[in-house]
DNA sequence: ATGACTCCCAGTGGGAGA
């Protein structure tokens, strides 16, 4: 089967662009992250239309995630559990024997800033909910857009980026510890191009340039890791009129 | 270079993103 992860920036702005690519990519599942619709305001008539099943889990203008699937989705989990969170950015589900969690995580703005203690904060309560959840479902998949590059080859311009958001030691280093739950990297175990990115600013003629990060990712659970057969990031998307600034991810998985 | 672009809510600008 086929998941995919996408940071759409706008659900309301990109559906159209959803809906043609889930139609030339004929994806299992996939996750969203940066709806930015309340839930009220979901376009859950056009989704089910085009013929998946859904949920999601929005706020207005800020963050919002959203599941949709070929199959059923059952065991709805909307954000971390146990961990008061005003913001929407997470959705987990079971679909097709998997355990998918969606998740998009904080930004951060800046190393000195609120956010990034927050951002720190949402990292540990991620990581030991997602402990008990790997106990409790073994076929895992974490996707969605982590904001964190973890290596320097993730990063078109690391020396500039050095300690900067996404490219903190900090970090970094709660990347490294979600892997140390028996998370693995999906991207990274294929070969893949040189200079990988999955967001390209919007500004500075970055895409052309391709300066960009790899900050959206796919980890498996081990028990899934042997069925891992391609992960890839398309970059098609990113050359629509009026594309997001962030290309999906598809993993495909025996 | 406190920039650049895009989205949102607002309301003739400003916050946030990354």
């Amino acid at each position: 089967m086929k998941l995919a992860t996408w940071n759409v920036n706008s659900l309301a702005v990109r559906l159209p662009q959803l809906l043609d690519w889930l139609c030339t990519n004929p994806v299992d599942a996939i996750v969203l992250q940066e709806t930015k619709l309340a839930d009220d305001k979901f376009p859950r008539a056009e989704i089910e239309g085009a013929g998946w099943q859904v949920a999601w889990h929005g706020q207005r203008t800020y963050n919002g995630v959203a599941l949709l699937a070929r199959t059923p989705i059952d065991a709805v989990q909307k954000n971390i559990p146990g961990f008061d969170d005003e913001q929407a950015r997470v959705i987990a589900a079971s679909v097709a024997g998997l355990r998918i969690v969606g998740a998009y995580f904080p930004n951060g703005q800046a190393p000195d800033s609120d956010k990034f203690v927050y951002k720190m904060r949402w990292l540990d309560a991620l990581r030991e909910w997602l402990r008990a959840e790997l106990a409790a479902h073994p076929r895992l998949v974490l996707l969605g857009d982590f904001n964190v590059a973890p290596e320097d080859r993730d990063v078109y311009d690391p020396v500039a980026w050095a300690g900067q958001i996404h490219c903190t030691p900090q970090e970094r280093e709660q990347f490294r510890q979600l892997l140390g739950l028996g998370l693995v990297d999906a991207f990274r175990l294929f070969e893949q191009p040189p200079k990988s990115w999955t967001w390209w600013d919007y500004r500075n003629l970055a895409f052309r340039k391709n300066q960009g990060l790899r900050i959206d990712h796919v980890l498996v659970s081990e028990a899934l890791r042997p069925a891992v057969r391609a992960c890839t990031i398309d970059k098609a998307p990113r050359r629509n009129e009026r594309p997001s600034d962030h290309a999906p991810v598809v993993v495909e998985i025996d």
